[in-house]
DNA sequence: GTATTATACTCGGTCTACGAGTAAAATAAC
DNA sequence: GTTATTTTACTCGTAGACCGAGTATAATAC
């Protein structure tokens, strides 16, 4: 039967050395309620197939035999990390526990066909560098994605794009995964973020629109069809508004760009992302004591008010332990947090008032959609399915030595 | 370690009977990918557990050896389910597979201790009639559970009630559970009703406010706290409009009893759930061709706007493959389904519509949160953990023949 | 009757993890 | 300095779950 065990032993220890990189042995083995016999088979397994290593522990003072730590093997597995953003694009590789080996990033016109020619080659160039050593990509892109199609990319201005021309299939079948910056951003906050070991996290990633994901255990849930995440479309707002999504009332027409620029009698601005971060900036410097009072000020209140509230009803209806706000909602906090979490606290079913869920400003700025790519491509690797391929492709060279002529 | 696998392929058979009983031997044996000598040695040990039963089935005409058809054990696991109404409670015992052996219902004066002391006085009954048969005990609250504990329960008029009692511990240490209707009736619908099957499923309850749960592959998201679900106090009302829950513009507002009593003209109903159902009818009344029309339709087609238009919040935000409407819902459905399909299809986003989550009525009604009660119990049974239980308490009786004297 | 088909059963082998016992490497006590 | 204590690592026999190849069984088809 399709190996019907949760994660073995040895898939266990790699994912607590990939969350806690150079965490120690005897440690590591508590934690998973492990056997010593067992840690000594599985750490030497691992080690012997180039998945991690073994350094010595600085003596601690402490009795008894010195434990080591464990860390990424210097010729271990990768993961490549693609983020295709308004402005940039970035690409980046790492290795297990996350930490990076290579970064790029680079400007962009937002053309679909250069972009992915681009990065195409890239990868292609990442590819001959690292070879097998890559087992996973990850792409983000701030918009609506379907499979490995970019559905609708409001801020790049593209529709249904292919991004599976990234990366050629090849024999080994290694994960290709396209995702939504939002969900990307929540999972980064969520494994190594603010929301770091939570059991259900929400995090809302206010960009140009409102997006996010309900994380649980590290894992996003995706919905059914991969789109989950689009809180900005909840009819939080005004009834009367009408909003690009074709529906009426939702959050974002509350928040975002365009709203903001309504809110200032101001004409539609053509770079929301951008647009909102002048307003912000504008905000921020009418709070200088002394500084004249802005009407950008005011409207960013507003928008903390609707935030606030929202991020409560969300509350309610989840029950999260923690909400994080990531993107522009790290300065929404900053500045108008006055206005902010009143509002969530009014927003808050009496009984929740007592001890509500925290609502923190993310860990991360641009990098979350990144780390969280980089998380999310591990998280397709360190499986068993992952641990077996990569046995296997080692397999031929396990007796060192010259290949035969 | 603590046993790291999944489900046992034991534990996977028993799920397979209990989802559908009668399932044929070789029909699991294909859909749990398991090898037929797996299936041999599986169903021998857990007919000899006294887990399941095997019967012949009936000649199909097809070539090859006959297969036969696996059932519950008439000696075999049981659970107790308690569904405390706002007019009635409920028990039930039901057997593997969810088919009942024994259902008792009675009116209660809504009196916290005088229905406890009657429901365990009937729980010790059926203790003593099938002893250790009963594996685990669900119970179902229209309220707030939180652990043991109902929190808030309005239509009751309880609060801080210590649920425990019904269940006094033992060495078995046999799992009790307590609830929140609305999430049992999700359960329900997720596992046997309209939403069988579904991957991620949201339920709407509609009974006096509105509740309910996402399940996904038969789980329902529980929240940190175990009280995720109150979909009713999303801020997707008129912000205007006070909630008991001490928010504003919660969707209850608009739903509710009280809500439907205020747009009615009418003072706040004392019991909104009859209330409620009363309007409902008159509603109902007033389409009977050349009735004459009244004032009680157009408010409900009211709420069924709000209820069409949330539930596309809901929609864009988590990306069901299905949503239910339960409780009231399926008669607004009923009477108002005119008013709630266009309301839900113009508040999704434009790219969901071309392929909308269905949304249905519920197939339970007043069974909803008894089904759902016995399923959450059973799946409490159905594990590893339970599977070891069982085996350990028959072990003593291993060898049959009277006990020595 | 014999062939074909679908299913069930048998049994040796593998893999994972347990658990009890032993060894190693540090500090603490004398 | 030697011995005791503590913590951790290693060894090895055993148990359990499942695989997989081969065999047996019970039905229909020819």
């Amino acid at each position: 039967m399709t190996d019907r065990r949760r994660a073995s032993a040895a898939v266990a220890v790699l994912r607590a050395v990939h969350r806690q990189p150079g965490i120690e042995r005897a440690a590591a083995t508590r934690k998973l309620a492990m056997t010593s016999g067992l840690t000594t088979e599985t750490v030497a397994r691992l080690s012997g197939l180039g998945l991690l290593s073994e350094h010595p522990v600085p003596p601690t003072g402490a009795r008894g035999r010195p434990t080591t730590a464990l860390g990424p093997h210097p010729r271990g597995p990768l993961v490549a990390a693609v983020v295709i953003g308004h402005e940039t694009w970035r690409i980046a590789v790492a290795q297990l526990g996350g930490t990076g080996l290579a970064h790029t990033q680079r400007p962009h016109r937002r053309d679909p066909g250069e972009v992915l020619t681009v990065l195409a080659a890239r990868l292609r160039s990442l590819r001959r560098r690292y070879g097998l050593r890559i087992r996973a990509v990850a792409v983000s892109v701030p918009g609506t994605v379907h499979g490995n199609r970019v559905a609708q990319a409001a801020n790049l201005g593209w529709s249904d794009v292919d991004l599976s021309v990234l990366w050629p299939r090849d024999r080994g079948a290694r994960p290709f995964l396209a995702g939504n910056d939002a969900t990307f951003a929540a999972v980064a906050e969520a494994r190594r973020g603010s929301a770091a070991g939570s059991e259900l996290m929400v995090h809302l990633f206010m960009e140009a629109g409102l997006g996010g994901a309900v994380v649980e255990d590290g894992r996003p849930a995706l919905g059914a069809t991969g789109t989950a995440g689009e809180f900005g479309h909840m009819p939080f707002g005004d009834p009367a508004q009408p909003c690009r999504c074709g529906a009426r009332g939702c959050w974002n027409t509350a928040i975002e760009g365009a709203a903001i620029a309504r809110m200032l009698n101001q004409p539609p601005p053509a770079d929301e992302v951008s647009y909102s971060r002048q307003v912000f900036a504008a905000a921020r410097a009418s709070l200088i004591p002394g500084a004249p009072p802005r009407a950008e000020l005011a409207v960013v209140q507003a928008v903390a008010r609707s935030v606030g509230t929202g991020a409560a009803g969300l509350a309610n209806a989840l029950d999260p332990s923690i909400i994080t706000l990531g993107g522009l909602g790290r300065d929404l906090l900053d500045i108008a947090g006055g206005q902010v979490y009143p509002a969530y606290l009014a927003g808050l079913m009496q009984f929740r008032r007592t001890s509500p869920p925290p609502l923190l400003p993310a860990h991360f700025g641009g990098d979350a959609p990144l780390v969280g790519a980089i998380e999310e491509a591990f998280s397709a690797v360190l499986t068993d399915e992952g641990l077996r391929t990569w046995s296997s492709n080692r397999r031929p060279r396990s007796r060192p030595g010259r290949p035969k002529t």
